[in-house]
DNA sequence: AGCATATAGTGAGCGAGATTCATTATCTCT
DNA sequence: AGAGATAATGAATCTCGCTCACTATATGCT
């Protein structure tokens, strides 16, 4: 209509479009967090209309999703590349508590939206970030059930009920960083859930030979004292 | 205005009325869940008008405390009851990991708004369900501090971490009960929680005669320095 | 009883916010 | 250039929690 229009503008691509969109998204949601940011706050800030977003997007929901797809894909990226050259199943477990912890303690926002708004879920469509958990819980229940046939764990354990101990622990420390914005001692925190959930699995035998390596080593040491 | 009102209906005590509201809520927030669930639905079971429910609420988040609240009384007056008869403080920590998945396998409802909606707060009043968790938090914190005490659980213990992979744990059993409806197995999920945290927070007997041997040996290797 | 005051109940209406859709603008391809 | 096809718009709709001016009942007093 307006003829200054006319050379104005061209339209962004696709993709471009729904970067900003879920990039206006994840600014509004981390600060107002999902049920106090409006779709019209997101729209104003991607600069378009809010008709336009739902174009792109089922709704607010999918809108979250997808926030969080992104967010979680780093994390996962990362952990195929870290997980398999880890050495032992404790370690490998250890590293999956760390990553999780790290992966929360870096955005205080995101942290809320993951243990505030994830669980609101329609019966139809499991939320994606309940799918991405169950991701994080396949991992860890598959180094627990290595390791319990290797002989590491003990054969009594139920990997469900630690996965759900360790990811409804992380979740919990999670809140309470978000509720009261102190920092989360990563290694501190790590120690502390990998020292209660390895001495609750591992086998006596285990622990056992892993203290006669111990006391060897000790002995070899006294020997070379006693050689002087 | 009508005639035939001029005898009929006496109205029911202030008490009667929000017993009345309260069930209604109840009946409402577990069937449709908390977000779905309608102040009209409710009003409409419980046979009074919107306005009428706001003169004994504050809203619809303190109708959902008032459910939660009385679900809970129940469960905290058992405790008050059983804990003090049990001996040491593993068994009663035992105790309350059973006695919280008692009150979870009981009510497929309540058990979903706890795992879903509890968590929506407004920045000012923590919710009330918050509250009671934190409750049963102090009560296990409590004995896993007195345990180190007493040496039977290691000095090294975070009870923060412990009651944080606890309380963690039963929600997500909880959460994946109010998802697939699969009961609850209170007794062995019993087990499992407290066998992994038992063994991983108890001063192992094991542990400390192979730490023994150790300082022995480390003893024996200082005697044989000491002589030269 | 008859009146006055207090307490309880009502439901239309308000405001906020998600979602829809008829209309308008831009793009693409021949 | 022009004919679809595709994208964008924002006013209108719908839902829902909550308010409030008004009506109805209860209680206390003489």
């Amino acid at each position: 209509m307006n003829i200054a229009t006319l050379s104005r503008i061209p339209r962004p691509s696709k993709e471009q479009r729904i970067d900003t969109i879920v990039e206006s998204a994840r600014k509004v949601f981390c600060t107002r967090g999902f049920e106090k940011g409006s779709i019209v706050d997101i729209a104003k800030d991607a600069g378009i209309a809010e008709g336009t977003l739902y174009r792109y997007f089922d709704g607010k929901r999918g809108l979250l999703d997808e926030v969080l797809r992104r967010h979680y894909l780093v994390v996962f990226d990362d952990i195929q590349q870290t997980l398999p050259t880890l050495e032992g199943h404790g370690n490998r477990l250890r590293y999956l508590i760390r990553r999780t912890l790290l992966a929360i303690s870096g955005d205080r926002g995101i942290c809320g939206l993951i243990t505030r708004d994830v669980r609101q879920f329609d019966d139809k469509h499991t939320s994606l970030a309940q799918e991405l958990n169950r991701q994080m819980a396949v991992l860890m229940s598959g180094e627990i059930k290595a390791g319990m046939k290797d002989g590491s764990f003990r054969a009594d354990t139920s990997p469900r009920i630690v996965c759900d101990m360790i990811g409804g622990g992380l979740e919990l420390i999670a809140y309470s960083y978000m509720r009261t914005g102190k920092a989360i001692d990563v290694d501190s925190a790590t120690d502390s859930i990998s020292r209660i959930v390895l001495g609750g699995i591992e086998s006596s035998d285990a622990t056992a030979q892993s203290m006669t390596k111990l006391v060897e080593r000790l002995e070899q040491a006294a020997d070379r004292l006693d050689a002087k």
